[in-house]
RNA sequence: GCACCCGUAGCUCAGGGGAUAGAGCAGGGGAUUUCUAAUCCCUUGGUCGGAGGUUCGAAUCCUCCCGGGUGCGCCA
């Protein structure tokens, strides 16, 4: 099984998934997110005010965070969007806008710019009430939905008899991620891992079980044994025909029942589910359900029958399909449903997943986070279910698969690809030589509980701060690093935060809450990037990007970094003191708020 | 053959109608009596695969072409 793909079907149109994802859940917050507190919202309502004043349509006032420094705080693009509806130059809609708009207790004087950006200057005054309230605010300024949704999401469901690879990774800290977000905005979430435990890799692991099962080796590393096993029978099959028959009725005699088969089975199952927990222990990743592909066995009969009943389903060349006659896309494409040996196909257990879910959780959407090759797959089985009656919104949350330094995906069974085990191992391990060298002072089991958030930290960013469609090319480097845009990097600016918060304490410096007063520039530059944080996590579930969060919290650190470096903190004094203090405070707590929502958690020293 | 995805700096990637296309790494030069240098500052580096089109405005949308990848009835 190639890495990027799960061990379960495809199929869906993503693209299209991906452009329609914006209109999944309520209009209400699809694009401004209500944030009553946000200053940007409170800009984008003047400018609705003075576009309705001026006689042009409201729904054009967008307000967005300006390009460029130089051009203020704020934009907007509204004239020139009305111009072009109006047939009138930008420049003179943009002044009759200004005309009308309110905003001297927010800002300086709004000005007109280019084509027709109007931008805006947030004042000092205004910008420390702004920051008062999110310092205040428990939740960071991050609203929660007004209409919850059950939202199940499917992801990692690795196989079992092999070992978890750097190809799961993705589905893995992505589904991870995406559930820790929909739960923070109030979302009702059904995390499930529908392992891979009923697959063909069956017939090949029993037959090399009962050939030439290395019981000391299973004793010593499991996993280890059933893909030596499931290896050499697959080596076997290429050049002998007659033993891949073997194996097929292996697998045949599992799915009838067979007592022996039905006994190694099991112990292959529990064997892997001991090395994934321990994968998931490590991970910090857990799952609401596990119920694998076995779990649906004796619903899919049952299920095939009813569709055939039904006319949903037709046999077609001896096999059960379901034809999808008016779409253009999927006319040539049925979705199989049964063999004409009478077998079952990855889509069949798909839709008795799907039958299952509805029944027990009436979810509002279900999400399946598996590889972009997938996509046809899913295509056929959302077309079906749609056919069955079903009107949940799925969506598959496909991504890019990783590459080999030969550009090609990585392959399992060329044996080159990279385990996770091994992958998280180095990864604690370099970051144990680095934290021993700069904090030889800390315990032993310090260093390594902070080597620990570090080494996971840097692997989880890495993958997650890249576009989830994009394949990308796995490096040692680039997973390892510790410099640069990486976990690592904030939580640097996290660790410097409490530093200082540990110093102030031990000079019997104050470090309650105190008003924030903004003047210096960097302070700005801090203040503007935590105010996003209440809309940035909206806009990341809608289209299920991580890695929009990641490029937030990389600009906070970074933002951070500077102000650190251009305005010291415990050598100022008074209100400005307390002020930076509480400055530093609220980015830590955003710190590590949005890093936990990536699955990533920070150390108080490093 | 058909369908989908991708092509942006030496490398790895952001940006997906808006102002002079960004970052990390790599390369060059600086900063530490100062809250952690896993940091900061400066700097080198780009006909955004190509050609048309739509638009006041295109890396971004449309069409075609080139190049790479993936998928496509009894695998998962």
């Amino acid at each position: 099984m190639p890495p990027g793909k799960r061990c379960r079907p495809a199929g869906c149109d993503f693209v299209a998934a991906f452009r329609a994802s914006s209109h999944w859940l309520d209009s209400s917050f699809v694009l401004h997110p209500f944030v009553p507190m946000s200053l940007q919202s409170e800009l984008q309502h003047r400018v609705a005010s003075a576009l309705r004043a001026a006689g042009i349509e409201e729904s054009l006032a967008v307000v967005t965070t300006a390009a460029d420094t130089r051009f203020g705080d704020y934009q907007t693009n509204a004239a020139m969007v009305a111009a072009k509806a109006l047939k009138k130059n930008p420049r003179e809609v943009a002044a009759s806008i200004l005309s009308h708009l309110k905003v001297e207790d927010l800002c300086k004087a709004p000005t007109v710019a280019g084509a027709g950006f109007i931008n805006f200057t947030v004042l000092d005054t205004a910008l420390s009430d702004a920051v008062n309230e999110v310092a205040r605010d428990e939740r960071l300024g991050v609203e929660t939905v007004p209409k919850p949704k059950t939202i199940i999401i499917d992801f990692s469901s690795p196989n079992v008899a092999k070992p978890m690879h750097v190809g799961h990774i993705r589905s893995t800290i992505l589904g991870d991620s995406l559930s820790r977000i929909a739960r923070h905005l109030g979302h009702r979430v059904i995390t499930d891992n529908h392992i891979g435990d009923w697959g063909t890799q069956f017939g090949k692991v029993i037959y090399g079980w009962k050939h030439f099962l290395d019981k000391d080796a299973l004793e010593q590393a499991p996993i280890a044994e059933l893909v030596r096993l499931y290896r050499e029978v697959n080596a076997l099959e290429e050049t002998d025909p007659a033993i891949k028959e073997t194996v097929r009725h292996e697998l045949v005699k599992l799915q009838q029942g067979d007592v022996e088969n039905l006994e190694i089975w099991k112990q292959a199952v529990a064997l892997s589910w001991k090395e994934f927990e321990r994968l998931y222990g490590l991970l910090g990743v857990s799952f609401d359900e596990r119920l694998g592909e076995s779990f649906y066995n004796d619903a899919l009969g049952p299920l095939v029958e009813r569709l055939l009943a039904e006319k949903i389903a037709v046999v077609s060349e001896g096999a059960v399909c379901i034809f999808f006659p008016g779409s253009p896309e999927l006319e040539e494409k049925p979705c199989l449903i049964r063999k004409s040996d009478g077998g079952f196909l990855y889509a069949t257990t798909d839709l008795a997943t799907l039958e299952y879910r509805e029944a027990r959780w009436k979810p509002d959407a279900v999400w399946y986070v598996t590889g972009a090759p997938q996509q046809l797959h899913f295509e056929q089985v959302f077309a079906s279910a749609r056919r069955m009656g079903v009107t949940t919104d799925l969506r598959h949350i496909a991504f890019g698969s990783i590459l080999g330094e030969d550009r090609k995906m990585m392959k399992t069974r060329s044996g080159e690809n990279v385990e996770l085990g091994g992958l998280l191992a180095e990864a604690i391990e370099r970051a144990l030589a680095v934290v021993a060298e700069k904090n030889p002072d800390l315990p032993k089991a310090g260093q390594e509980e902070v080597a620990r958030i570090i080494g996971l930290g840097a692997v989880k960013y890495a993958d997650l701060m890249q576009h989830r469609l994009t394949d990308y090319v796995f490096s040692w480097e680039k997973m390892l690093s510790f410099q640069g845009n990486t976990a690592p990097y904030l939580q640097n600016a996290y660790v410097r935060i409490r530093s200082i918060f540990r110093k102030a304490t031990a000079e019997g410096i104050s470090t309650e809450s105190a008003p924030v007063t903004i003047s210096d520039p960097a302070e700005r530059a801090l203040a503007l990037q935590f105010l996003q944080f209440g809309e940035i996590l909206h806009t990341v579930l809608e289209d299920q990007r991580p890695n929009l969060l990641c490029l937030y919290l990389y600009e906070l650190a970074d933002r951070f970094h500077r102000f650190y470096e251009a305005c010291p903190i415990l050598k100022s004094e008074g209100s400005v003191r307390s002020s930076r203090l509480a400055l530093a405070g609220v980015t830590a707590e955003v710190l590590k708020t949005g890093l936990s929502l990536l699955g990533i958690g920070v150390p108080e020293r490093m």
